[in-house]
DNA sequence: ATGTGTGCAAATAATTTGCATTGAC
DNA sequence: GTCAATGCAAATTATTTGCACACAT
């Protein structure tokens, strides 16, 4: 089982490109095993108590790589700092995994509808917040499909 | 015309329970002219050409307060870090606009299907990435309806 | 006059980087 | 042996805070 396990963690590595070492086989048990939707601090912190030596910055290099190969997600997509919405009317956003740059849409174009008022669980809904995540053409044009990489995508 | 625009701010001051100052009223006419979604760093750029001695850390203030206050949103939830997603699992998030927790949810839940592989102006999608917000039954708890402010909220 | 708002500088939080050393292949 | 990975400390970026002074009500 346990063997099973650090066989697909090398396949993993293995289809990234990267080397098998220790921490970054602990970074990934961590994620693979941890609850919810954990901050590179809380990795961290896990991590170390297998790994007390582990540095802050290994942990955000590995979580990195995993995320630009396509193995894990980031929740949201980081604009490196916050932005301010100024449209006021109802829309959704197109976001350029390459080039983050973000757009409005309108959601006809979507064809999304459903808007719950309440949820199970009791959770009372305000609104939904939709982004559409993929390629705006410039970045189609700059980079051609066969070297389109898995983006570092939302979700 | 510059006189009604005056006396609009004048209201939404009011409603909000702000002070009507020129700093205030050059970062809304600013927020109200520029186009996209501005960071705070665009915001005191632009407001520093017309009150050079402007500080950023007015500009975060008046942005949090816009915000706290409903008067403007911000694009995305900032959960103060990054945040891996480990459910490989196809599914949306339910996001608390009061304590900030994400919860995961089936799209079948939510009775969202459509899901367009390109869209008018060239844009390949990936995926969507969809965010329930709302108030979650623990915070209704904590915080009556009567006292529920406007979230500072995704979109 | 009273209290909120502003500007400045320092503090904090999150993340990144440079570099010497270590370890994987 | 060679190059990628690690650890550490310093650097950066984004944001917040404390406080004295200025301004709105």
């Amino acid at each position: 089982m346990a063997h099973s396990e650090a066989n697909q963690f090398r396949k993993v590595c293995e289809q990234a490109g990267l080397a098998v070492t220790h921490q970054r086989q602990v970074i990934y048990d961590v994620l693979c095993s941890v609850e919810g939707h954990p901050s590179p601090e809380e990795v961290y912190a896990r991590v170390k108590r297998r790994i007390p030596s582990i540095s802050l910055a290994t942990v955000y290099k590995n979580l990195h790589l995993f995320i630009d190969s396509g193995i894990f997600k980031q929740v949201s997509l980081h604009h490196g700092s916050m932005r301010v919405e100024t449209n006021h009317s109802r829309h959704y956003h197109l976001l350029c995994t390459h080039c983050k740059t973000i757009h409005d849409i309108d959601p006809e174009l979507l064809g999304l509808s459903a808007t719950p008022t309440e949820l199970p669980g009791g959770f009372v809904v305000e609104r939904l917040a939709v982004d559409v995540l993929g390629i705006c053409k410039d970045c189609q044009q700059a980079t051609p499909v066969s070297v389109t990489r898995q983006p570092a995508a939302i979700q």
